[in-house]
DNA sequence: GGAGCCGCTTGATTGATATCAAGCTTGTCC
DNA sequence: GGACAAGCTTGATATCAATCAAGCGGCTCC
């Protein structure tokens, strides 16, 4: 891995406070590889040789039982993900596959290990990712239990109105229905919720969503810090 | 608090490597207290000031939005809860309630963040630990979304009975209204659902529970390994 | 023992979500 | 341009789950 690569990864909070030798550490059996779309990564099962990290595109992380499959999350550069199977050296819980043309890190789980047992700096951080790692998946458990489908879909858009800087239009990140199997719902039903939200001013136009009354639709999602604030 | 009492929390795997006087310093201002039954420990949104350890007795964890509630896990001893909390010092996502009288060892937050902060065995543990609470949810998540309330409910009475020594009875470790909102389910379907099973050969006294065909009712709940075992 | 409470069960009904089956729209590739 | 594929939308229908409303049964407390 070249410097110009280490370079990129190396802000993340989990590498943030380690020294150079221990990162060098990391770094040095580490390969970058850059992926086309809708290529599997990895699968449910298997051992997880190494921590990802996402460096440029879009990663699905989606679960399979009994012929159903499921969204469980959609990552985002630049973030780790599949730390707690590296850690517990255990298989994976989920899949990996590219949703677009994604380049990615791959540090060798037995160094992430090594290093991790011998500095402590590099613990610390961990701890604090993997506490809000799971704290995300719980909110995202509250979500699921607590709300309706339309509620999920709502919520979903305030949230995405603000990761694309509070614009009243902005462009969904992803397929619609990856973004309804991420709220654990068919494709149908997203499409109907959608239509639906036009009651309280929202507006869609192919993979562009208007918000033309936010208060409106805040009203009816009723977003809340414990779930809805990934800062929390 | 007592010898006799930091004996009982000692054995648990994040205190296992950290050396005595770690230890000693994390129950220094530590202490225990008994509660009656459905008594609110703490409610979602408030400060986490302590790290909860239930010893003795049951504590559920529950969620809220809207009105509406759900029971996001119950807590059987010895076990921490709201680690993640502790560690990001952030509000507690849930709220905890007494199920029966319980009794618990409370650590100041703020000494189990100094102590890992210097101890390297103590944050090394918790890594492992919040690993292993992460794959914990992610899988509580898989079973939500990807099976239906009865495939749900018929995992849970195997893993029941495997609970349980594998016996062919075995008795219900809480009310039924409470398993069910744990399943993500009403009172009334629960028991709908209960009474479906009894087509895969589970019969159902109070809160005992009998399989007799437990092939037959795991052809029904196809267990994985990748959602059902607490060791994976 | 009896009254009252609480949790469980059951049935009837409503509401939500999934499924099936077309069409529609958009973009791509000859 | 035209054919095709893929994703989206829409309507009709079926299935699943929630709600409403009793009634049952066990338990506690006078």
């Amino acid at each position: 891995m070249r410097e110009s690569e280490t370079d990129e990864i190396r802000g993340l909070t989990i590498f943030a406070d380690m020294d150079d030798a221990a990162f060098a550490r990391l770094c040095r059996a580490a390969y970058v590889q850059t992926f086309p779309p809708q290529v599997e990564l990895f699968a449910e099962g298997e051992p997880s040789d190494f921590l990802h990290i996402l460096v440029a595109g879009q990663v699905e992380l989606c679960a399979h039982w009994n012929g159903r499959e499921t969204i469980m999350e959609i990552v985002r550069p630049v973030s780790s993900f599949i730390l707690a199977a590296t850690i517990r050296d255990a298989p994976f819980l989920m899949s990996a596959r590219t949703v677009e043309k994604s380049r990615l890190v791959l540090l060798p789980s037995q160094d992430v290990r090594d290093v991790f047992d011998t500095d402590g700096a590099f613990a610390r951080a961990l701890v604090r990712e993997l506490a809000g790692c799971y704290r995300g998946v719980v909110k995202s458990s509250k979500n699921l239990k607590l709300r309706s489908g339309i509620e999920r879909l709502a919520n979903y858009l305030i949230r995405q109105q603000d990761l694309a800087g509070g614009a009243p239009s902005f462009v969904l990140p992803v397929e619609k229905r990856k973004i309804a199997a991420l709220l654990g719902m068919t494709p149908e039903n997203f499409s109907r919720a959608l239509r639906l939200l036009g009651e309280y001013g929202v507006a869609n136009d192919g993979m562009t969503i208007t918000i033309a009354d936010r208060k409106s639709l805040v009203r009816l999602a009723k977003p809340t810090r414990m779930i809805d604030d990934p800062e929390v």
